[in-house]
DNA sequence: AACACGGTTGACCATCTAGTCAAGATTGTT
DNA sequence: AACAATCTTGACTAGATGGTCAACCGTGTT
């Protein structure tokens, strides 16, 4: 009976949700490779052949495991298009990302090592939303060029300042922590590099005062 | 004799420039586990046999290929301490770690992958060397703080962000040829984008004019 | 020519790991 | 209680991989 694939549908999503997050986590720490379903299986509290039961292969795990990533940074995405004041746009989205680098370390981790490998398993995502998203914010930029709001800069380059230095927080958190006292960063710390971060950028956008 | 050793030495010293450039590439392409003595064998166009015969195991070519990159690492350190005025000594530095994304792409993804994981290998290298570099850097920007020379700001972020746009060419290259029409960075690009990290911070950091 | 020493290499082994499978346990429905 | 669909799991297999080894090669010295 179909009803009865429902009514187990809770302990098929709950199983689910502990795999891929266990995923997220031992993927990050050791790669595609160097993560084992056994560690996997482990970190999730469930035997290794549950895992081959809810996911077919190691490799369709971790595609899920990165379409989720890739999810939650359209989301941030989105956070771009909701203004047309730039300081805004970019102040909210800065902070977005740098929330999401507190939030999902490992997310951005596993984005961070797939890339670095040339996107063997995503590739077409970078070819098909990513570019059309970033197409689309290049316009954005531009038009707050033509608008004489921020200096004449080329967009892509901005848009990469603002991945590498929100992302680094997530990527290179370990190093940040070590020349921390080998502390992870304070409430007080995370606000004060997201604000650092978007002024550095901002006064470097804004157009010269006066003169 | 150890006259024959020496005789023979420009042979061990070429392979294993070999072997440890091969490593490097196929390092930072697969990770640590994800690589294999076997590609590594093949890249340096030596049978797998003759790299345990200059490197004892794996994990030893691996720290010796990371050695190598922090190297470079630190050699660019130096361009920050060539000058007394912020502006100058941060061109050097940025354009020169930009250099170094460009022309060792390989090596920093190494790096990055190392850190991501947690730094087991050369954990020791951030608690001492990394960390000693980048106190000495901090007391360099504070005084030009104090000196009115550079905006009120906390220097391990400007730190972090230097470090994470110029890395970013390097690490996530895979990403930025995508949406660039799937073509390496030209010349003219990379000097562009060399300039554009450059003027974006140094505009950020710069106290305002008059007012 | 004989030697010694470093360098080269194919074949081999122990171990690890993704994936399979079949038997059994659960659970909601009738 | 009887059932059927789903979920669980220990034991197993085939293949890959780091590392070893013993035989062999090349070259400068005597």
């Amino acid at each position: 009976m179909l009803i009865l694939k429902a009514a187990k549908a809770h302990i098929r999503a709950e199983n689910e949700r502990l795999i891929l997050e266990a995923g997220e986590r031992i993927f990050a720490q050791h790669g595609f490779r160097g993560a084992t379903m056994q560690m996997i299986a482990d970190q999730a509290g469930l035997p290794k052949a549950n895992l081959h039961y809810y996911f077919d292969s190691k490799e369709k795990l971790y595609r899920c495991v990165v379409e989720k990533i890739f999810e939650i940074w359209l989301q941030a995405a989105s956070s771009f298009e909701n203004s047309d004041e730039p300081k805004e746009a970019l102040k909210l989205y800065i902070y977005e990302k740098m929330q999401i680098s507190r939030r999902h370390p490992y997310g951005s981790k596993v984005w961070a090592n797939e890339v670095m490998q040339g996107a063997p398993i995503i590739q077409d995502f970078l070819e098909t939303q990513l570019r059309s998203w970033t197409d689309g914010r290049i316009e954005s930029i531009q038009a707050w060029i033509a608008a004489g709001k921020i200096r004449s800069v080329e967009p892509r380059w901005v848009m990469y300042m603002i991945w590498a230095t929100t992302q680094h927080y997530a990527d290179f958190g370990h190093q940040i922590e070590t020349l921390n006292a080998d502390a992870p960063l304070s409430e007080a710390q995370w606000e004060a590099a997201s604000e650092t971060v978007f002024e550095v950028i901002w006064n470097g956008l804004e157009p010269k005062q006066s003169l």
